[in-house]
DNA sequence: ATTGAAAGAGTCTCAGT
DNA sequence: ACTGAGACTCTTTCAAT
């Protein structure tokens, strides 16, 4: 993992306007910031060395493509020691999208992507309750996403 | 709301592999899907002009920049008529990265990014309690995030 | 480290199919 | 609707500072 900031202001800079705006160029990003396009450029390398900076990803509309239902789990583990072999259980589930080890009720915390209900009951009744080591889920569907953003990032 | 798929399995093939690797050229793109680059292309700006893909994202490493506190935040609201009025304060605090209305236990649920516990703590005690509808809160405290991946896009 | 310019690679447009 | 080629723009490299 890599150690914390030795980022200056410029690359702080950077990184909040790509996260603003991740398709801008090296040259109009330099001229917003006071700097060559080629500075830019050493910049956002070196960050991407670092691995600092991942790179980009495709923004999609997930309902658009019927992707109509998001779910947030919270999983109790019968030990919570078998975090890790959980984990890998729910790792081959591809509708989970994201999952987090977390402190309070919930030994874990999931995040489910179906198309609809239906799909959503089949990966809790038909996959998650059949892992060994889980021994009850709450569910919370999401009606409404408010807003969904990245941290601001200080300088 | 753009309704959904008049897609064809070739904009699907596309949104799957740029979704693997948004960084992918038009020209290989469409060797791998065996089509012209400028196939992909076209349909690649129909797909933005239909907002179903939008855009580009920056994908940073927020530890690497000193953010190292997630949490999950589930909301108890006095009422649930209050939603807008709630979710209208909560996106006000650029702590607060998404927010969801939920079915379930809660009423809200949203996630928080802070460079330390005590950011954290200043948040939920002197940000979120103070707003006037919110009724209490549970913390999930992430001490590890095991994945964070895209929904698999069938075709 | 930053710059500016040249080389290389990618996107975008369009006439032809 | 797809193709391939030309025009254009962006990324990448590099010699100079």
């Amino acid at each position: 993992m890599s150690l914390k900031l030795n980022l200056d202001k410029l690359d702080l800079q950077i990184i909040q306007a790509m996260m603003e705006d991740a398709e801008i160029s090296y040259a109009d990003l330099g001229k917003k910031l006071f700097v060559s396009g080629g500075t830019i450029h050493v910049r956002i390398k070196k960050l991407e060395e670092q691995n600092i900076v991942k790179g980009r990803k495709l923004a999609v509309d997930l309902k658009a493509l019927g992707y109509d239902v998001i779910a947030f789990i919270g999983i109790y583990l019968e030990k919570s020691s078998l975090y890790d072999a959980v984990a890998k259980e729910l790792r081959s589930i591809p509708e989970i999208v994201r999952l987090n080890y977390t402190t309070g009720n919930y030994s874990m915390f999931a995040e489910i992507v179906t198309k609809d209900i239906q799909q959503l009951r089949f990966v809790l009744h038909d996959k998650l309750q059949n892992i060994k080591g889980i021994e009850r889920t709450e569910t919370f569907i999401s009606l409404e996403e408010s807003f969904s953003r990245n941290v601001v990032v200080d300088q």
